[in-house]
DNA sequence: GTGGCTGCAAACACTTTGCATTTTT
DNA sequence: AAAAATGCAAAGTGTTTGCAGCCAC
């Protein structure tokens, strides 16, 4: 199997993911105000994972002050809107692109926790395979693969044998 | 593709869930206490996914008082011990078999949150591959397929035109 | 007997919510 | 002007921890 080993590149979409927002809370009789135009802008601007309170702190940083509050709910909002998705690695929710951005999976360093995305399309056909068997409507899948990174591999020294015991 | 409907049997292993436990503690310099028997014993007596609450909650109905704390101590040490498997479906963690038990993934169905277990070798397959192609060692895996299940696609009720606007 | 356990309550970490005020359409 | 969003602080959740007494080895 041959697997590329660049990040995944972003799709081309029609809209900015602002708009698409846009539509989304205009549907709900609900409003794009300065602060989630903002948040959505910042969030869409570099591809990354990230979690709420890296979010308020990006933010603050960049000279825009969100409220914590604001922050959540604006994520709720995203993820329901499908510009987000929501990933539960450990106890605090992280979050990454979703609209503009092709299905993908994730490796995940146990050691440095450092997070790999990749792209296969024998699990979507597995995914609906798995479904029709049991007459599941998928609707997303979640592949998590655990293990240690080439670099976590290269870096530990290797054991003793008495370690090996 | 066939996959059989019933729920997966156990596997059969040498060692009684206690004793495994008993070892991995002594290895630790730990001991097998009263209530970490009890705790250990009820887990293994039926096969089904918990959180920590509800877990307080059986034992109390069986007449056993663990508290809280130990409860969420001993379900640590149980997932350390590769006993138990710690599932993050919701923002409450869930646990189940993994001693004993055969590897396998989840279907969850969004509408009732029932789970259903699967087992299905591509995965593993797929997952060694991928994981080889990042110059990953693999050390685990967690597949979820998210969608509706059968019972929940036919108590709907079909959608009237204007809804499907 | 000693070192590890237990239960309790208090502390924590993350997220949600009530409310008075501001902003958007 | 009406309806919804914001920020703040307070309240919720789910989970962890400090400590005094208890129990397994």
């Amino acid at each position: 199997m041959e697997l590329p080993r660049e990040p995944l590149k972003p799709l081309t979409v029609s809209d900015a993911p602002v708009e698409k927002f846009r539509e989304f809370l205009e549907i709900r009789g609900e409003k794009l105000t300065d602060r989630r135009r903002v948040l959505v802008e910042h969030v869409f601007n570099s591809h990354k994972h990230f979690d709420a309170d890296e979010l308020v702190r990006d933010l603050h940083d960049a000279g825009q002050k969100v409220s914590r509050a604001t922050v959540y709910r604006t994520l709720r909002l995203l993820v329901e809107a499908g510009l987000l998705r929501e990933l539960r690695l450990t106890n605090r929710s992280a979050f990454e692109h979703d609209y503009g951005y092709p299905t993908h999976d994730h490796l995940h360093c146990t050691s440095c926790h450092r997070v790999v995305e990749f792209r296969n399309d024998e699990i979507l056909r597995l995914r609906d395979a798995i479904s029709r068997a049991h007459g599941f409507r998928p609707s997303g899948h979640r592949f998590l693969i655990e293990g240690v990174c080439p670099t976590c591999s290269r870096s530990h020294s290797p054991r003793r044998r008495l370690d090996l015991i």
